[in-house]
DNA sequence: CAATCTGTAACGTTTATCAATACAGTATAG
DNA sequence: CTATACTGTATTGATAAACGTTACAGATTG
């Protein structure tokens, strides 16, 4: 899996926590342990998709758009990380029965795969995450 | 998806096709494009689970050892890629409550997702994938 | 206009993946 | 019993993907 999938989930999961005020992504770099680039990069996909808002400038950063239960892991898979699962099959053979066809039947599983893998995810909203990361402490 | 699943799958629906002989490692590794000795490290694998039979040696090579509706793409799937669902975090701040637990929470996260897909892989077994092949023919 | 932040592109480094080589072990054929 | 054709596996090297880092333009605030 994709680690900015993770990295989304963090970011967001982060900001459910200060719900009223702007967080930097040097703050939220920091409690991911990687680099604050790397945050605004991820982030500027999830504000795209309308989940989250930001702000240039001083006392700017990012902040939740939407209440959280409104997204969900599912939501940002498809975002961050659509097609992932999809196997990556070395060119084979064209002449060869199993090598011309194999790519295709593999591509329509793991198309049926993520779907599938997708019904699971919408179980778990940010709130049900910010809920399971209370419950640790 | 790591690409030893569908190798291992290529293997063994063209195994399938030729349950009366021996395949060697370089009439695979034609057929799916890759070289012969990464062939035979998945097949070693697929070896140890007693999937195929393999003979060194003149005339030797590797054979299906089952009933082709004996083996299903979860079992390949735990042979060759368990854990691959799992996402890789990076190391975060065990300061934060959220880098401190983000971890664990999505650990137990993906361990369902996995399951999950498994429940999805196993209804294809092999039979199922050649069929899907001559279809296409 | 100086300071602080996002937004992106570009470059370099590290890490994972894979091909390729090498060679020991085993079966078969003549 | 030796040449040939395989598997089995370790190791090395090349290629590609992931990631960190630097750089800088644009936006906002004081």
């Amino acid at each position: 899996m994709n680690s900015d999938f993770t990295l989304a989930i963090h970011s967001l999961t982060l900001l459910a926590l200060q719900p009223d005020r702007m967080s930097t992504s040097e703050y939220i770099a920091e409690s991911a342990g990687v680099h604050p680039v790397r945050i605004r990069k991820v982030l500027s996909l999830l504000k795209k998709h309308g989940f989250i808002k930001s702000k240039e400038g001083t006392g700017g950063g990012f902040i939740f758009a939407l209440d959280l239960s409104e997204v969900n892991l599912w939501d940002i898979y498809k975002i961050t990380s659509e097609g992932t699962l999809q196997p990556k099959c070395p060119e084979s053979n064209e002449r060869c029965i199993v090598g011309a066809n194999m790519q295709s039947v593999l591509f329509t599983i793991f198309l049926g795969a993520e779907d599938h893998l997708g019904e699971y995810l919408k179980d778990y909203t940010i709130r049900e995450i910010v809920d399971l990361i209370n419950q640790k402490e």
